[in-house]
DNA sequence: ATCTGGCTTTACGGGTTCTTTATGCCGGAG
DNA sequence: CTCCGGCATAAAGAACCCGTAAAGCCAGAT
């Protein structure tokens, strides 16, 4: 399994996508490519990659609706467009995005831009989260309690990993559903109320006391880092 | 004491200084200018800017060496240089710059960028505001007090968390209900008062003197950044 | 075909939070 | 002095949210 970063290309011009790809990859990095604005959607809930390089003339919506949706994931967002108007700029990096290149490119400056996003927005927390005496491993999709494995359900990994992903952080409510869901059942709230049950009935010792997986009433839930 | 971001401009051409500076601080930004690298370093240890704009061409010094310097003080750093080629640009931001704009450059598009580089090196710290003994963590959702943790429930944290976001200063109640009830109800100022109680049982040792969360009477609210 | 584990959906009791309304205090205006 | 606006306080019912339980459904395994 290889740990290099995830780029995701978005460009309806296989031109583009090819140029950049292989520049990329020659780079060492992994890419994948969308060339709608529905496929980047996908590819960003399924590949979960570490950043974005966005186009903003795509055939079915405008560029400019992702940013949000991508920068809720956390996921670094450098747009590369030809529409090269000031107001563009800034409302794309007002909205969100990184960086803002404008074609023509140079390979190399998108090479080193891609570079400064992702140090800015480095994922780069320890791939094993332990929060008490259970530890999460992200890249293998592994979770033992004491040093035991103990089997999750994929909703219920899903569930967990998105709260390590950011320990002690509250997770909202919309944000776990959309993560571990889909965008379809963004309003599911009582999914999280079952998959908490059945988390806290694996993980937790005492089932009085909600020590790993805490409820923040109104708001979502957060994992206890400690 | 204002908390207004503080930009140190570095360029030894004085028009360009007038010109950002100006642009900067009709944004609200606090400026201060460095025509030499010396300057820039003396600046950059009294002064505590939040970032740099940073031209490369300096009399002194050549600006790609202070740029790992600036950035050891975890202060972000726009280039703003004459130089445009692609090699010049990696060097600068493989060394740590956040961004790289080129001369002649507009300026709007300048001043998303600077929000973009404040907002990047920001986010590496998790944004904590201090009222006397009260800790409000905007990234965590969490508030302390002491030392010790203590719940609040979603709009007294929401009415709180507005506050600390511009510690100081007033926040009318109508950017209060809005921010935190919704477009439906900025008139109803009653939740204010109630919301602005339940967090002084709360937060406050002393009931008589409220010294953390004041009233402007006719206009708002304000936390006392103390 | 049957079983089983996992996901979805619905329901309910108990607790918390929000909204609403009423009351008293204070200071400035009339 | 009295009135009035703006405020803090208080309390109570409504609304909301949560954990829990259980039943139905689907698909893959047996």
């Amino acid at each position: 399994m290889s740990n290099e970063p995830k780029i995701l290309i978005v460009d309806d011009e296989r031109a583009i996508l090819r140029l950049l790809g292989s520049a990329l990859e020659r780079a060492g990095y992994r890419t994948i490519a969308a060339e709608t604005a529905r496929e980047a959607l996908t590819a960003l809930q399924i590949d979960k990659p570490d950043a974005v390089l966005l186009d903003l003339g795509l055939p079915d919506r405008d560029g400019l609706e992702l940013v949000p949706l991508i920068k809720a994931e956390g996921v670094a967002v450098i747009i590369v467009s030809a529409r090269e108007a000031t107001e563009q700029k800034v409302t794309a990096l007002d909205l969100g995005a990184d960086d803002y290149v404008t074609k023509p490119f140079d390979t190399e400056e998108v090479l080193a831009r891609v570079r400064t996003a992702l140090r800015h927005c480095r994922a780069a927390e320890s791939e094993i989260v332990t929060a008490g005496d259970v530890e999460v491993d992200l890249t293998r999709r592994r979770v033992t309690r004491a040093g035991d494995e103990v089997h999750l359900a994929p909703k219920e990994y899903g569930f967990l990993a998105e709260l390590a992903r950011h320990p002690g952080r509250v997770i909202t409510h919309a944000q776990l559903l959309r993560a571990v869901w889909g965008e379809a059942h963004v309003a599911d709230v009582e999914y999280l109320r079952v998959a908490a049950r059945s988390l806290r009935k694996k993980l937790e010792a005492d089932a009085s006391a909600p020590s790993l997986i805490r409820n923040e009433p109104g708001v979502g839930y957060r994992l206890i880092a400690r």
